[in-house]
DNA sequence: TTAAGTACTGACAAAAATGTAAGTAATGAG
DNA sequence: CTCATTACTTACATTTTTGTCAGTACTTAA
């Protein structure tokens, strides 16, 4: 939870005021947030199936890093009236729209990051 | 600090592994590290300008950032031994290869932050 | 002797992010 | 009646990040 008042938080607005890099990475920055971007640009998928796609997540923090995904408007929810419930998500045309930088800045880690294999 | 047991650091460093995004995004992350690195691409800069180039950060967690920033080889420190002291603060070629990326996430930001000024 | 300038550092505190373990609801199958 | 299935939720604990405030070291200039 964030405390509207705290120095972090009004310093976190201020940011992204005048640096739109900070506001984006702000969207897509939280530890399982690429992870699920990265599942989701082939298409949309089932809850258990980005777990599955996703082993180390708990089933908490994915559903958090879900709905922050939702609120900023990067991937839509979709409920089917079913029993067994049935929910998939996918990217919104604003999720859509990061692909090519996404995929810059993919690039740029294989290719930067130590124990890459030659 | 850093535990370099716990399963918080354990799962960063295991999404490393198959995520290029988030190994990247881990590398730029932080909060003030945007603001860095996007004063740092016109060229280097004093401490005291960096500063000045971002008066709301206090010093304590300036310095951190960019000993973070220097440890992940994307800035470099140089010490003038001078009297009062001069150090400037610069890109590596790593951090120079970042540039396309960088204006890429900036560009993003800067279309789709809700407050834009149209 | 005192102050000014620069680039920090240290002790401490607050806030935010992440993780663990267990439980819930609805329904159809056996 | 019990179990399986799916997509969660809740209470709690730990770890990490960010922030505050005061202080330091060195030398030159007044």
């Amino acid at each position: 939870m964030r405390k509207e008042s705290s120095t972090n938080t009004l310093n976190r607005n201020k940011i992204h005021v005048n640096c739109g890099m900070a506001y984006t990475l702000d969207l897509i920055g939280g530890r399982w947030k690429p992870s699920i971007l990265w599942a989701l640009l082939d298409g949309k998928l089932r809850y258990s199936e980005l777990k599955k796609n996703i082993p180390e997540v708990s089933e908490r923090i994915l559903v958090l890093q879900l709905r922050e995904l939702e609120k900023d408007g990067l991937i839509k929810r979709k409920v089917y009236a079913e029993v067994p419930p049935r929910v998939e998500y996918e990217l919104t045309n604003d999720g859509q729209s990061m692909k090519p930088m996404l995929q810059c800045i993919s690039d740029w880690g294989e290719q930067h990051r130590p124990d890459k294999k030659n």
